[in-house]
DNA sequence: AGATAATATATAAACACATTATATAAAGGA
DNA sequence: TCCTTTATATAATGTGTTTATATATTATCT
């Protein structure tokens, strides 16, 4: 385990997806909102959340359109489409199931009969 | 996501370290445990598993040594280390924060200042 | 004026871990 | 006899992350 990243490894997708379920965003600003979530703990790196970004785009999760910041520079906001919301409800639920698993195993609080 | 293992990349060594935290245990029951406590939803393949207790060993987290189920077939066992104990001790703490951080983003229960 | 930090996007090479497939072997049940 | 369960292990392949690097504009500091 090099990284903090390693950790949402198989997440990184349903991230992108929840936050664009809330607003269109662009990748710096993600990367922002996972740094102020996380209070710094966990980072996605822009080469993993751009390359997230192509993959989802490719899926048909979202869609992309350029726009300005107030300043004039450029930036590339990204918008969910109707499959990437029903991938992001699914996973919301698939998610409880997740958390109990991890929690329980990595607690050690489960209850297992041993045979001798 | 083709696989449930996917999601549990990156705390398969800890599920391990937490499992022999508790008792003494070998590959085949480890997956049955993981299978048990998931129900069903997340399962670690053979290879997965013993790949991973090549690592752990290799780090010297784990110790392994050989016995027999009571049909005479031999097994091999698996023991933590006191380094093993530490890292585990250690990740359990990081846990919280990665699961809060994750259902957070998630769910979408953040509050973020955008700048226009 | 020049350097640096912040804003913003993007890709190539290397690395790590998981999946799929496969091999082996002994014991028990249908 | 065949299939299931118990039990361990490895090779080839696949997927996603990290590290490193490139580019460009605007703002701030000295």
């Amino acid at each position: 385990m090099t990284n903090s990243g390693e950790y949402i490894r198989g997440f990184t997708d349903y991230i992108v997806l929840s936050i664009l379920s809330k607003f269109d965003s662009y990748g710096y600003e993600m990367t922002r909102i996972i740094e102020f979530v996380s209070e710094n703990n966990i980072q996605l790196t822009e080469a993993t959340l751009y390359i997230a970004l192509k993959r989802l785009l490719n899926d048909e999760m979202i869609t992309s359109y350029t726009g300005k910041n107030k300043k004039g520079m450029s930036r590339r906001y990204y918008q969910i489409t109707p499959k990437g919301k029903k991938a992001i409800r699914n996973f919301r639920k698939e998610w409880v199931m997740i958390e109990n698993t991890i929690s329980s195993l990595v607690d050690g609080n489960f209850e297992y009969y041993r045979e001798s």
